[in-house]
DNA sequence: CCTTAAACCGACTCACCGGTCGGTTCCATT
DNA sequence: AATGGAACCGACCGGTGAGTCGGTTTAAGG
């Protein structure tokens, strides 16, 4: 009965570091010996868990990824309040540079969707999947915004919604490895002012 | 006399076509010999302009690319008027899919960005380069635009740009081959009212 | 014509990488 | 202790693609 744990464990720790790799260097740009070298495994052990390196991804896509796209940006949205402070909230947790050694995992959606956009469907598809599950919900919230009198009633929240995914994915081409703090303070601070545009004004009320 | 002529006619039909198969394909998953197979060259007919693969795109981001991103994104800010509706005139026309059979040029850097930005520093600093020369002539003309009594004296130009440009490239990654017709008319649409937020508000006048 | 250098050709090398496969080790069960 | 299967090893294969190089073509000048 161990047995499965064992294999669950092993391919957890290949995902875990696959997508750390990944993430760093591009997928095309890591070889597996890449992550196999770092975690003492061979390409033995590789092929028994997965049936190739594109499976080995859509596993952490569809694992690692999306846990963390609905801890960090999907999750937050679940509350009864006025929901624009509640997206910039989490638009700004999600940019933070994780504590520790851990890199910020809310931006690499950026990086893989241009990744794969014109080289493999299949991984594009899943990508996209997790990107329209998160507009689903950022719609969602943004009615009933509407609806509770947050936002003014002439705004398109399919637009708006779209707004917000293509300014945050659009931040990852612009950050570098350093002095993405301004960038960050920048894009935090318009966000603000954008949703100023579409709240509903006080006076109204 | 005719030497040069023709070193020149050669290399620019290598690189016309190198842009338009790298843009569609990408750069790693784009051999050599897709782009001289399509002109009917040979691998020696490169090497005889271009010292390597790197060298060839470098020398297609300094012409083609800065030409068309001024030509679509600079230029026609130089001019006296307000300055954001010129800005969103300009974004419009840079997201149109361009007529006949070219494709969007303005919209490759963000592919060519991310795909340069953890595998290649050199290449990714030139094309940082480009952002930069199109961020500073944005926040140029924002500054105008605020002693000019269009944009309001509160904001910051600098932050504006960032977001402006972030949002762009965002775009691009929620582009598909089909249905961007109504995603571009989303981000124009959004991207006004985020104007809306910045303006002078026409009663102080 | 003849020369000569630039332009061009294409077979080849070499490194890399995804994937295979026959074998070995580990370990739970009997 | 024996057994059998899961986990793992690592040498090897085959394809690919950047870059090389000796040779051929082209065309301008003498």
């Amino acid at each position: 009965m161990q047995a499965t744990l064992k294999k669950r464990e092993t391919m957890h720790l290949l995902c875990a570091k696959g997508l750390e790799v990944f993430h760093a260097k591009g997928y095309y740009n890591t070889s597996l010996d890449d992550i196999l070298t770092e975690l003492s495994l061979s390409k033995g052990a590789f092929y028994h868990h997965f049936k190739s390196k594109e499976d080995f991804f859509i596993n952490i896509v569809q694992n690692l990824i999306v846990q963390k796209v609905y801890a960090l940006l999907i999750e937050p949205l679940n509350t009864q309040e006025n929901p624009l402070p509640i997206i910039v909230e989490s638009l700004e947790k999600a940019l933070e540079p994780s504590k520790s050694n851990e890199m910020a995992y809310g931006f690499m959606l950026n990086d893989f969707l241009t990744e794969f956009n014109k080289r493999n469907a299949e991984i594009s598809r899943y990508l996209r999947d997790v990107l329209n599950v998160w507009e689903v919900n950022l719609v969602s919230v943004l009615k009933r915004g509407k609806v509770d009198g947050h936002i003014a009633r002439h705004v398109d929240c399919e637009g708006v919604a779209t707004y917000i995914i293509a300014s945050y994915l659009g931040m990852r081409s612009l950050f570098t490895d350093d002095s993405n703090r301004q960038l960050k303070y920048q894009y935090i601070q318009q966000l603000k002012q954008y949703f100023r545009a579409i709240a509903e004004p006080i006076s109204v009320i």
